[in-house]
DNA sequence: TTCCCCCCTCAAAGCGCTTTGGAATACGGC
DNA sequence: GCCGTATTCCAAAGCGCTTTGAGGGGGGAA
């Protein structure tokens, strides 16, 4: 069922049809009332590809994501990135394509789908500093938003991210007051951008207290359970091991977590952990009773959000820039406990 | 830059220019060379809508999430599954496009793709008992291939799905030669297909050891970390609790684990896991000494057979259908040892 | 009754591509 | 030198929709 089969059944033009279907004033009600019955009743839809060419753009967003080799997308921050954006897509009648590409094609990625029109807007995961994807979206003109920042790139653009440096600055803070002095650090890549603001914020609370930062205690990586773990074997078999973990991702604080328990070290009491928690939906954090003690922001409403930033962008490309930075929410929870003598003891610089 | 355009810029028609582009014999390897040499120089790339319109395909894959509320995309195996399958697309040319929609309308999102021409094909996830979505898609003849298999459904339809009734079998009877007899089974909501599989090779095994099951030592539902968690909490408070625990998720066996922690248990010795484990990128299960004694199978690769499946089926629609099973890898960690003496006192029929 | 205006509807021109059917050129063979 | 066969190229017709510019019809005012 097309568009002229649809009129010539209702006895109508495909105009007047079109504009009843699209909402314009200029056909009365009841024309418009018969049009959509009929429609609804011959399930009847614009072919998306027809509607496309003739206006001109796509009505999807695009996420490209870089794999090296295929490990973002399987990031479970992903999962819920998406289901955020994806409902805000919905409620604004978009649809999301995804395209996988290794990590060096991005910008290709991004120019090619500019010149096939396949999306209206994409948004720029994971940036890292002076992104190089950033540029290129500018110079081809393609509407974007950024989850996260990318320090070094001078000309504005829409973001919005959590202040990563306070939060780990924070949260380093309130361990220092528990008594820690020996603080280890697993962070993500630091070509990230976040991860480098991370460790801004606990180099900052570190050196606010005279502390210096031991690069053994210190660990960037991907953010898997096993990065978590390996590293928190290595530091806890140190004569001066850690008696505080803050960990970058809630998947690899359960790794620092196991690393405890192969030590025989009990969380919270013999060693602290301190997380960063995006309020995955299938890795909940014990509910109102916090197992971890974290800063929290959910990546879900992040995806909405920046969904939502993303329409307004493309409807409006002459706007102003819109930028956001949420807080992340402070939680205790049973993963952090005051440092012990023992430990303590140990720590000696 | 578009055909037109390109192709008097070359001094050629547009039938020439784009049989040249797209492989025809008609034309020339000369010309050829001179066509494709100006196309990337001016980075030319035919436009997908037109293309498309043309064509009378989408070159997309869709793959439609039903949110109840949202819970499914999120899933982290999600994300692996993606990750395989894209890249499977990528190869083919495919891109892939995703749809979030409430469960009740699942049906009426695949009408409305076909009507509109989105996708050339869908592959169906977690597929329920008699599931009403493929009915609706052979009747509208969109292409799909299922992940797992719909019990009830008499047509025939593409499918690959883990041998997941062996796997439960086996690890049932492992745990019984172990001399475990209280067994716990966390099972995943058994409307789905998977997890009704799941509890029949449990329920078999049990039954060929002469055993009952105990209707409070089985639940179901979301596998979350929280859903493995609040069960095992809620089974080992009772005064005849399981010596073992069949979890059907990693992220589940998780806080099972965490429940084992909080009674004191230690996890091997005292109270046995057996988990499904998809192989999720950011979960390992400890790599070559594993943590859990587990069932395993790649999600991922799964997804990447998947998507080859559905390619196939969209090339050529009469071909007769394609299924696959694959048994699960059956690998002993950490988690499991021998019944103990004190549990097994408790576990009085 | 006549005219004018507003409301509603329409025919047709694209959007950028593929593809059919046909034409032009080049090349041998007779 | 002429014709048949390859080889190479082209003009034009869609694909299904939106949208422009224009026409038709009904109702109110003169």
């Amino acid at each position: 069922m097309n568009l002229k089969e649809l009129s010539t059944l209702l006895g109508l033009s495909q105009t007047t049809v079109s504009r009843a279907l699209n909402g314009y004033p200029e056909v009365s009600e009841k024309t418009r009332a018969k049009v959509i019955a009929a429609a609804t009743a011959h399930n009847y839809s614009p072919n998306l590809r027809a509607q496309g060419l003739a206006t001109g753009h796509s009505r999807c967003i695009g996420h490209v994501i870089s794999a090296r080799p295929s490990v973002e997308t399987v990031n479970p921050i992903f999962g819920d990135f998406m289901a955020g954006a994806g409902e805000a897509y919905a409620r604004h009648g978009y649809e999301m394509m995804l395209t996988q590409v290794p990590t060096d094609a991005e910008a290709d990625t991004y120019r090619n789908l500019k010149a096939r029109g396949a999306v209206d807007g994409v948004v720029v995961h994971a940036p890292s500093m002076n992104d190089p994807r950033l540029p290129v979206l500018q110079e081809i003109g393609l509407p974007f938003v950024v989850h996260g920042r990318a320090s070094g790139t001078d000309t504005p653009y829409d973001w919005l991210d959590v202040n990563n440096r306070r939060a780990f600055e924070d949260a380093t803070q309130y361990l220092l007051n528990l008594g820690h002095r020996r603080i280890a650090l697993i962070n993500g890549h630091e070509e990230m951008d976040f991860a480098m603001r991370r460790r801004a914020g606990f180099a900052a609370a570190m050196a606010a207290a005279g502390l210096e930062i031991d690069p053994m205690l210190t660990a960037s990586g991907e953010m898997t359970e096993q990065h978590g773990y390996d590293h928190a074997m290595r530091m806890l078999a140190r004569p001066d091991r850690p008696t505080a973990f803050l960990v970058a991702s809630f998947i690899s604080a359960l790794g620092v977590r196991r690393a405890l328990d192969a030590n025989g070290l009990q969380m919270g009491r013999d060693v602290s952990i301190v997380t960063f928690d995006d309020c995955l939906s299938y890795l909940g954090n014990g509910g109102a009773h916090p197992v971890f003690t974290a800063m929290r922001s959910s990546v879900r409403a992040a995806g909405a959000a920046l969904a939502d930033m993303l329409v307004d962008r493309i409807r409006d490309p002459g706007a102003p820039q819109k930028t956001t930075l949420w807080e992340a929410e402070f939680v205790i929870g049973s993963s952090t406990g005051a440092a012990r003598r023992a430990s303590q003891n140990q720590a000696v610089h």
